[in-house]
RNA sequence: GGAAGCUUGGCCGAGCGGUUGAAGGCACCAGUCUUGAAAACUGGCGAGGGUUUGCGCCCUUCGUGAGUUCGAAUCUCACAGCUUCCGCCA
């Protein structure tokens, strides 16, 4: 959410940058709804401050045996008036929030501008693309033969989920444990385990409710099946949320994050770093006809997470270390990736700044995305009221980031599709053959 | 699923329907003392919002939402969450 104060002081400017990611700011709506919660509240609080002072006096004046019949008269004539404007005051107020809760975060002056992914700026290319001296094939036929199962995944769940079997469903743990063990071992994260089922608050916090619902599943347990339809808007807002109506998480981001919702973290222990190994749950409402071949682009996949709680100061710094923390697993395991800024255009509702890191899948001939990460700054904090205490005592809203290192399922597509070999046969990276318990080539 | 209890500020914890935004303690900040620190002592100290150039003034806030009342942390109702016990269960 966007702090009020700075749309009151530079509406125009803030629409002039909301626009550059194709988000039209209706400022009239803005000002006429300030204008309103002015006349309003200033009115609802002359009311209820002459209501206070009276009943007051009525307190003093019974104290002391007076008579109080004048008074008394005298506050009950405010009755009415007071709540009618108190009940507008509330409505407004209610229409001020929801304006505000749907307007994505300002871009960073660094970002460039553009329209879509085509647009977005190419910040550095790591390695070299492998020759092959044979006909690549893609991760789903390389995989066919290593046990990678799609018919069955589909006869079990349906379409966009995949089964792995055997060495690949080893190896697939074995990419996210060198993940969590690198970012816990090097760079300083406190490994996490958190619920997968999160409640309504914990999503607006991180900025996919109210906005972006039908990008989640909910849940819905036996008992109330028949109630899923009657689960409403309603019921997120007023957050009369029970065991039935939970969401899958989309990624860790949402219950890693929220660990601070709520609270006021002291100084000295910023910056807080979390990582967590979680399955991600995404509906993938209009994405029908897209990567529908192959696991890049399913209904559940594993991701690794790195989540960073921080100092306002510190937050675009946080960027850059945890952006080098996930380009650190791509080298590790040898696959070629390029860093990319994205433009206003395509970057995600709550984002200052994002670079996508896009990894090298011969069979496709490009870069696909591998891992985003991203500056929030105070954007979700000030959503979850999630705050430090500064050097003068007073509370200030944190900074948070994250980014994916990595998502695991895309990152097993990247090392099948680079260490293929002529006989269908994928050499093992280095890295990870300790988890691997010493093997060196996966073969059928 | 059944039963009981609980929910007050950063934390702990008092709180009769009437200057209670809320005692007390801890923590924190400033000062005195000290070479320095600790201890002790003195003072300060919740949050969000409105308004004002500023001092300040005002509003809201005791899980959430309704209600009773001139007035609610205190009374009523609903809901949620937490804890414990029973049942079921990995």
């Amino acid at each position: 959410m966007l702090d009020i104060q700075a749309l009151r002081n530079d509406l125009a400017g803030i629409a002039a940058r909301l626009a550059t990611r194709g988000f039209v700011l209706d400022t009239a709506k803005f000002e006429q709804l300030e204008a309103e919660r002015k006349t309003i509240q200033t009115r609802t609080q002359e009311l209820q401050a002459k209501r206070n002072s009276s009943s007051k006096l009525i307190g003093q004046a019974k104290a002391k045996g007076e008579d109080v019949s004048a008074i008394m008269a005298e506050v009950a004539s405010l009755g009415d008036e007071l709540k009618q404007a108190e009940a507008q005051l509330g409505e407004v107020q209610v229409a001020l929030q929801q304006f505000l809760e749907v307007i994505p975060n300002t871009p960073h002056s660094c970002v460039p501008i553009g329209k879509s992914e085509a647009e977005n700026e190419e910040v550095r290319k790591v390695g070299t693309p492998p020759q092959f001296d044979f006909e690549v094939k893609d991760h789903v036929s390389i995989g066919e033969q290593l046990g990678l199962d799609f018919d069955t995944a589909t006869k079990i769940s349906g379409a966009r989920f995949s089964l792995l079997k055997g060495g690949l469903a080893r190896l697939h743990r074995a990419l996210a444990q060198f993940m969590l063990d690198t970012h816990t071992d090097r760079h300083g994260y406190t490994e996490t385990y958190v619920p997968y089922l999160v409640n309504a608050d914990s999503m607006y916090g991180t900025g996919q409710l109210p906005k972006f619902e039908r990008d989640l599943f909910r849940t819905s347990s036996g008992d109330s099946i028949g109630d899923v339809i009657t689960n409403s808007q309603e019921d997120v807002k007023e957050n009369t949320f029970s065991i039935n109506k939970f969401y899958l998480i989309p990624t860790a981001e949402v219950p890693v994050t929220n660990m601070v919702r709520d609270s006021i973290v002291p100084l000295e222990q910023l910056p807080l770093k979390f990582v967590a190994h979680t399955p991600c749950f995404r509906s993938e409402a209009g994405s029908y006809g897209r990567d529908t071949r192959g696991m890049i682009r399913q209904h559940q996949f594993d991701k690794v997470e790195l989540v960073q709680i921080v100092h306002p100061e510190q937050s675009y710094a946080g960027l850059e270390e945890l952006l080098g923390h996930a380009e650190t697993i791509l080298q590790q395991l040898g696959l070629p990736y390029r860093v990319m800024k994205l433009c206003s255009g395509d970057m995600g509702f709550s984002a200052a700044l994002t670079y996508d890191i896009e990894v090298w899948l011969p069979a496709q001939n490009t870069y696909r995305e591998i891992s985003s990460c991203s500056n929030f700054e105070a954007f979700q904090a000030r959503r979850m009221q999630a705050r430090f205490r500064n050097a003068q005592g007073k509370p200030e809203l944190l900074h948070t980031l994250n980014g994916s290192a990595l998502a695991v399922g895309r990152t097993l597509v990247a090392v099948l599709e680079n260490y293929q070999q002529a006989d269908g046969s994928v050499i093992i990276p280095e890295v990870l053959r300790p988890y691997m318990g010493g093997l060196e080539r996966l073969s059928r």
